[in-house]
RNA sequence: GGCGACAUACCCAAGUUGGUAAGGGAUGGCUCUGCAAAAGCCCUAUUCCCCGGUUCGAGUCCGGGUGUCGCCUCCA
């Protein structure tokens, strides 16, 4: 049986993953999103990714309690009182209150991890939630003097946790003096805020009464403060994006390991950028982004986009194409025409040669979820000679992990577009008859007159289908 | 300026401790078809950015070069 190896950015290096003697559960927690605006393609590939994670510890036979944030309160663009509060940016772009914004924005991610069959994890939480757990540990935080006062908050004093730049690697040197940001009233330029004031002339639209006065959470004590309440002080696996490992997640371990003198994490997981084809950045602060909703306007099933994101590492980056983004829909089509007529055939994974099969594929899996390999094994176990029973056996245990619903039809997102539905019946009907009377010419017209409708026409044994051409 | 990643066929992409280039899509060919589409079958890298080196043997290790990109400010 082989293992569960991952790649832990706390060593740099691929490690078996056990639990822990006594620990039931992993104990995963992942950064969600901050709901301010929709999650673009991007954020989605590293959900897509943690979702892997999650089902691949399900398929070694984990349980798993998995916790994702959302983080509904605003932040500055900065540690200094720079730059806008995203939510409030948000409230003033939409119009909408910041509570309704974020309820806005939550709902949305919601739709689309549920059209990407990404599995909710095991608790949400919201940072709006968990304000006095975040009081709590700076409180504990300032107790234990690890914390100074400037005009506008409370800040964390990175020189008191010697390892600070250790799990990032950072040379620290070298950041003071490339530092494109003034430290202001910092200590240095790696301390951050645990709480900051309110201005005192203007109310904020979130605001708390605190033991320092009315503010608001700094943006890394949230992780901490709710992975500890729903997970406790250590956790097994701690993930996010790519872009995490310096800043938040170095500033997570040292305000969480400072405060319970426990190792925040065991494993460290981060998932690479998406990136776009023409060096276009993938960000929400730089206005255009691609969401989920423009794919499918676009005629594409978040399927396609799913497929595509399994199609690589997840720690190498990946380039966003419409091309790569085709090529991923007629790679499914392929796929499904494969495995739909397996859908629904019961059976169980009995021969050697099925058992070999999904030896193979835990293999791929285990060796730190590489699903790129993993498709490749299901594809060739498709062609291989297998009774259909234990193809569609296979089928289902795979798609465990891989999530793409290959055991159900593939559910319809977008309506054909406005088609007369009516006109096409009666076009075939009068094709039909053309066809019947070998007037071939007839016959020809009326498919152009259809593909003009964007509607494509296929003859088979049992009559003419037609469908709705999507996509681009 | 500082730090880092990557470079495999037309495209996406895998390549474990060096042992003789997965898989997918597209293209092309064939079967089928009034013609198409659909379906089925088959083929597609003596070679892994370049130049050296180590080795019996390197895409895989070492050195140098070139190129692309990312981060260093909120960002998955």
């Amino acid at each position: 049986m082989s293992e569960l190896r991952l790649y832990n950015t706390a060593s740099r290096s691929v490690e078996p993953f056990t639990l822990p003697e006594g620990v039931p559960a992993v104990r995963l927690y992942c950064c969600g999103p901050t709901v301010y605006h929709f999650a673009h393609i991007g954020n989605l590939r590293t959900y897509v990714f943690e979702d892997v994670l999650r089902r691949g510890l399900e398929y070694f036979g984990f349980a798993v309690k998995h916790v994702v944030n959302i983080t509904d309160v605003g932040h500055l663009t900065s540690d200094e009182d720079e730059g806008e509060d995203k939510m409030e940016k948000g409230a003033a772009r939409t119009g909408k209150t910041v509570w309704e914004v974020a309820d806005f924005y939550t709902q949305a991610f919601m739709k689309d991890i549920a059209l990407l069959n990404i599995l909710n994890p095991s608790v949400w939480c919201k940072a709006t939630d968990h304000i006095q757990e975040q009081v709590d540990l700076v409180q504990t935080l300032e107790s234990k003097e690890y914390t100074y006062r400037t005009s506008d908050g409370i800040y964390f004093d990175s020189a008191k946790f010697k390892r600070y730049a250790d799990f990032a690697r950072l040379d620290i040197d070298s950041l003071q003096e490339g530092a494109r940001v003034d430290k202001g009233e910092k200590h240095n330029i790696t301390d951050f805020a645990l709480w900051k004031f309110s201005p005192v002339e203007t109310r904020r639209a979130m605001e708390w009464p605190s033991p320092w006065g009315v503010g608001f959470p700094g943006w890394h004590i949230e992780c901490s403060a709710m992975a500890m309440k729903h997970l406790g002080q250590t956790l097994d696996i701690h993930c996010g994006g790519t872009d995490h490992v310096r800043i938040h997640h170095t500033n997570e371990i040292a305000q969480s390991e400072c405060a319970t003198g426990k190792p925040f994490a065991r494993f460290w997981m981060h998932g690479e950028f998406l990136r776009m084809g023409e060096s276009a950045k993938m960000s929400k602060s730089s206005g255009e982004f691609l969401t989920l909703d423009v794919l499918i306007r676009d005629g594409f099933h978040p399927m396609e986009y799913r497929l595509m994101a399994l199609t690589s590492h997840y720690r190498n980056y990946l380039n966003f194409s419409y091309d790569a983004l085709e090529n991923a829909r007629e790679s499914l089509k392929a796929l499904r025409k494969k495995t739909d007529p397996l859908i629904g055939q019961g059976g169980s994974i009995g021969s050697t040669k099925a058992k070999e099969w999904q030896a193979k594929f835990r293999e791929a899996i285990g060796d730190d979820l590489n699903t790129s390999k993993a498709l490749g094994i299901l594809n060739l176990m498709l062609k291989d000679t297998l009774q259909d029973y234990e193809k569609s056996a296979l089928v289902r245990d795979f798609d465990s992990v891989l999530g793409l619903g290959l055991d159900t039809p593939l559910t319809v997102v977008r309506e054909a577009a406005s088609v007369d539905a009516a006109k096409v019946e009666a076009l075939l009907v009068e094709r039909k008859e053309a066809r019947a009377s070998k007037d071939f010419k007839t016959s020809d017209r009326i498919r152009d007159e259809l593909a003009a409708m964007n509607v494509v026409i296929k003859d088979g044994p049992q009559g003419t289908t037609w469908e709705v051409k999507n996509g681009k």
